[in-house]
DNA sequence: AATCCGGGTAAAAGAATGTTAAGAAATACC
DNA sequence: GGTATTTCTTAACATTCTTTTACCCGGATT
């Protein structure tokens, strides 16, 4: 049989990232892209910016350069320490846009606020469309607090030192990561870390969830980055 | 609005990379070549483009002369060394052209700045068809992080060194560098590089891996650039 | 409080991969 | 055509990784 729910979907709505001290302005840009079928998240703040920036869950950021704290400048360079993830800004008139957009930080295009809606939306689209070629989905860094996943390389980082996991390791660890904040049944991550289905009694999962444990470091607090679930699964706290 | 896909058109479109550090000018032409049928990928820096030319995802490469960090001029070297791949320059008036589409930097074509997008349509039209029948499709050399893999010449590299690989191992090293950065399967390899099904108990794949590996040299870090992925084969890190 | 069940972990058992070397097959050379 | 050389595969053993087993603990339930 023909496995069709691949093909369902038209199209994988974008997932936005909008990141804008504005609370009015974000609130209407949101609105309107959300209507034009992008699936945007809004943040006010370019420290939970940067961080969800490196989340691995969004297709391409949008970021407001003048912010209090974390400027979007400093979020962009954030993410393009670790990250090839296409990146818009929105600037006022005046800044120096070369600067930015050009070698020296490399965000991918920029809007000039106060901004149409539509152009907005037109730019990404673009930006979208010319990094599904470059970009494998699925191949960007994973960065949730002090810890880093990198698909291409497989490769963990904790604390930005590498971590000497094994290939299973690395499987559940990405697994987590791209769920991190929320728990994930052991019955997913044997499927997708393992290649099979769970069964009775089978204890692997919590074994190596062990052996993970061993490897990483810890929250600021003692715990473990990895928490238990009961009765649910594991997950990865995102800090 | 029109919805471009890549399954629409019966003919197998050509992937242009366009390199300009004019964002309004490379989104208005990379736009328009779009709804011409082409598949294009913009990017705004020297660097990033010579990377990307030299991927060998891309038939063709539009190269602006004019640009901060490396020109295009340099880009235009930097893909001669390693490939014969068509380039067409963009250039403002008054650049020496004659040098540049002679013999002693080897572009293919130049259009003058500013630039009718129909004449520029054109003219890589022109190109790919006469290299069409030049140039096989993926011929091009494969540059994964130090590696590179010349399928004309049946020739690896390592560093700009070549290295003396048996005709099995050319062939599974290069099946590992046009699928760098994710995992490929034995029996994946087997089929494409050996030309046969795996078959149970069938060890060849790992024994030329093994002896790959001691061919090559390693990564900043010292691991293999080959990792194995446990049960899934073996993966190629893009570094 | 007693019991049950899910989870933590150490260690043994099992399975996959790394590696070397010898034999078989293919190729080159005379 | 026959021999020498190279290359590939198979086999065997070493190593590493995964899974299973076993026992323990602690929270949840009764």
């Amino acid at each position: 049989m023909i496995e069709l729910d691949k093909f369902v979907g038209e199209k994988p709505m974008a997932a936005v990232l909008l990141v804008d001290d504005d609370v009015e302005l974000a609130e209407m840009l949101g609105d309107y892209l959300a209507q034009d079928g992008f699936v945007v998240t809004t943040l006010h703040d370019g420290l939970s910016g940067a961080e969800a920036a490196l989340s691995g869950q969004y297709a391409i950021a949008v970021l407001d350069v003048m912010m209090p704290g974390l400027s979007g400048v400093e979020v962009l360079r954030r993410i393009r320490a670790v990250s090839a993830m296409p990146v818009l800004m929105l600037t006022a008139k005046g800044d120096d846009m070369d600067r930015i957009v050009g070698l020296e930080l490399g965000a991918d295009d920029y809007v000039a606020k106060p901004c149409q809606p539509r152009e907005l939306a037109a730019r990404l689209r673009a930006i979208l469309r010319r990094s599904a070629h470059s970009a494998e989905p699925g191949s960007a860094p994973l960065v949730v607090g002090e810890l880093c996943i990198r698909p291409e390389q497989r490769l963990a980082e904790w604390a930005d030192v590498a971590v000497d996991l094994t290939s299973t390791e690395f499987n559940l660890l990405e697994v987590l990561a791209r769920n991190a904040g929320r728990p994930v049944s052991k019955s997913d991550l044997s499927e997708q870390a393992l290649g099979r289905a769970l069964v009775r009694f089978d204890r692997s999962i919590d074994v190596h969830l062990s052996s993970i444990r061993h490897k990483l470091g810890t929250l600021a607090d003692g715990r473990s980055c990895i928490q238990t679930v009961y009765r649910q699964g594991y997950q990865l706290i995102r800090s």
